[in-house]
DNA sequence: TCTGGGGTCCTAGGACCC
DNA sequence: TCTGGGGTCCTAGGACCC
């Protein structure tokens, strides 16, 4: 039935990671109920400490609900620039034991170890490499070790904080029988919601529909939870993946419908992600205007172009895709702007579109965007494209 | 309790071409 | 003039993850 050898993955997770970090930056930290979150009434939690989640705290709450839940918590906005460090740290440990790894998000591994059993036992090798990240990083972290990377990450999930567990060759599909579908990677609050009301709420019941039920019901992915209600994944452990996008997007602390003040942020996040795009030696070829309104109505207008990464092609496409999207006078809660398309390619000069002077000028900014950071300056006139 | 910001992937409908 | 069938690209929206 299959063809592929057996295979074995470790899963690791950073135990409560943004929350670790603090409170290496900070001793005074550990033990205290804690909360990392966006600044602002509006913000929600990424991450929270064991001792909130007694009170129901859990990521994704609106920040207001947690206070309200964990009145007694401290509450930090992140420092997106240390994580990324410590992120990176732990990969380093990582990559120096690992035969092939996938880094899946900032505080998530995946190690394929196959094979490895007949040198060392893979569970002794796992355990020990948790020892050394902690060693080296400061940081708690658990591992599940499975068949695959479907069930090695619930098992990550069952062993945290600060745990691990291995699942058994063969015995993968009773290991998720028992327990509530959300569980499983990729059914969110819609997959939910839809079982829900097919009368599935755990996965031994999910096992009880036939295949051609789900894919009729759920489409592709429907066949997709029919493996996964068995505990089969056949997915590679993907050492690298080339970022396809790269976007920025920013809620108002008020809604607002001050065109002005829009449309300069418009600029700003365009100017924001160009620049990123120029740093890695990127261009464009498709940008994405997104707006969302008070009443959370979503919309997105997106235009292939040029394939650029020039600050004022992308500014000028931006705002006209803006004003040809933003017809109804109604308050905004968020703007966003998102290039896609990407190709690795030098910045083209526009002959007819730049004067040297602008060439100049556009450079002139670039490198002090590199001194003091993508964020600190901006092209006042930028509005007017 | 009114719901962040960074991403990925999938789907459905329409345009366009042969 | 009522009208084919397949392939591909583009756009918009939505589900999901951390």
């Amino acid at each position: 039935m299959n063809h592929l050898p057996d295979r074995t993955i470790v899963h690791l997770d950073l135990d409560s990671f943004f929350v670790s970090v603090e409170r290496l930056k900070d001793s005074r930290l550990k033990g205290v109920p804690l909360i990392i979150g966006g600044k602002g009434d509006r913000g929600v939690v990424s991450s929270c400490s064991y001792e909130t989640r007694k009170f129901g705290v859990s990521s994704a709450m609106p920040i207001r609900l947690a206070r309200q839940l964990c009145p007694h918590a401290t509450v930090i906005s992140g420092d997106f620039e240390a994580y990324a460090q410590y992120s990176q740290l732990v990969t380093d440990v990582i990559r120096e034991d690992a035969p092939l790894y996938e880094k899946s998000s900032i505080d998530e591994f995946y190690i394929d170890a196959s094979g490895m059993d007949r040198f060392i036992g893979c569970w002794k090798w796992a355990s020990a490499l948790k020892v050394k990240v902690l060693r080296e990083s400061g940081l708690p972290i658990s591992f599940g070790l499975a068949a695959n990377k479907l069930v090695s990450k619930v098992a990550t999930n069952e062993a945290k904080p600060d745990g691990s567990m291995q699942i058994p060759r063969g015995r993968e599909g009773e290991f998720l029988a028992p327990m509530p579908v959300w569980k499983i990677p990729m059914i969110g609050t819609q997959t939910s919601q839809s079982l829900m009301h097919m009368g599935v709420s755990r996965v031994i019941e999910l096992r009880d529909i036939p295949k051609d039920v789900l894919q009729r019901v759920f489409g592709k992915s429907g066949l997709m939870l029919w493996n996964r209600a068995r505990g089969i994944d056949e997915s590679p452990v993907v050492p690298y993946s080339e970022q396809k996008s790269v976007s920025s997007e920013r809620t108002f602390s008020q809604d607002t419908i001050d065109v002005y003040f829009l449309r300069s942020v418009i600029v700003k996040l365009t100017e924001k992600i160009a620049f990123q795009l120029r740093k890695q030696h990127k261009l464009s070829a498709c940008i994405t205007v997104k707006v969302r309104y008070s009443n959370f109505d979503t919309i997105t207008r997106q235009e292939q172009i040029a394939y650029t990464a020039s600050d004022k092609l992308l500014a000028r496409k931006a705002l006209a895709l803006f004003d040809k999207l933003y017809d109804r006078r109604l308050l905004v809660r968020l703007l966003g702007v998102r290039l896609s398309h990407l190709v690795y390619g030098g910045h083209q000069i526009h002959l007819f579109d730049d004067t040297e002077k602008e060439l100049d000028l556009a450079q002139a900014l670039d490198s002090i965007r590199y001194k003091y950071g993508g964020g600190i300056i901006h092209n006042a006139r930028a509005v007017c494209y």
